[in-house]
DNA sequence: GGCATAGGCAACCTCCTGGTTGCATAATGG
DNA sequence: CCATTATGCAACCAGGAGGTTGCCTATGCC
């Protein structure tokens, strides 16, 4: 869901900061946004605004459970990143394997 | 040479103009920065400072041969972005696993 | 040489982003 | 009910990103 746009995908993933905070994710230390901000030297409001732009990407999706706000990943999202990867990337190298090959029957 | 820092990486690739722009050079299209800029609502310069992020992080590499500047793409660039997605991806599905089996094996 | 073309450089502008603070709101525990 | 905790919301601010224009340099072509 969300949306599969590369561009805006690449874009949360494109700062230091919320790439920390998806490892963070990842490694399970944290769900709650009070925790993921613990130990950062940013305000809660700051990792909470992080957080809009990874749920705006897809990357992770929060749902509010009593007081606290559970972050939860979606790996799908980064399913669509790769994808693009994987096909740009072949792309390229078939590019580049023609060029070379044009190269190297020229001269 | 370049670097690797996801970050950097991501952030050159979260802008829809550079993708497009990424898109183009493995259509083969172009590799002169005029002719990129050519068809593109922007100016040569704007076009410019987009290869700038894309050199900087090593998406690319410009020479400048004779009046032109060709612009080639680098695809090892993308085996870094490529890299920490599946690192990171693997993680998560795991920790996503753990968490599952937990809700599960408790349920 | 002289003109057109392709780029680079620098200044400048605007708007978004990342960050802060302050305050309001909802749930938890006595 | 009251204090505390965990968030959300809004206003606000500084800096960088994306874009433009103007000007200068270098190359190609006549």
């Amino acid at each position: 869901m969300s949306q599969a746009d590369p561009a805006v995908l690449f874009a949360a993933l494109g700062d230091a900061t919320r790439l920390g905070l998806l490892a963070r994710l990842a490694d399970g230390g944290a769900s709650s946004i009070a925790r993921l901000a613990d130990g950062l030297p940013l305000s809660r409001q700051a990792v909470a605004k992080h957080l809009d732009v990874l749920q705006g990407a897809g990357l992770i999706h929060r749902r509010r459970q009593g007081r606290e706000t559970q972050v939860a990943l979606r790996p799908e999202a980064l399913d669509s990143a790769r994808a693009w990867l994987d096909q740009v990337g072949a792309q390229w190298d078939e590019r580049l394997a023609c060029l070379r090959a044009l190269v190297e029957g020229d001269g």
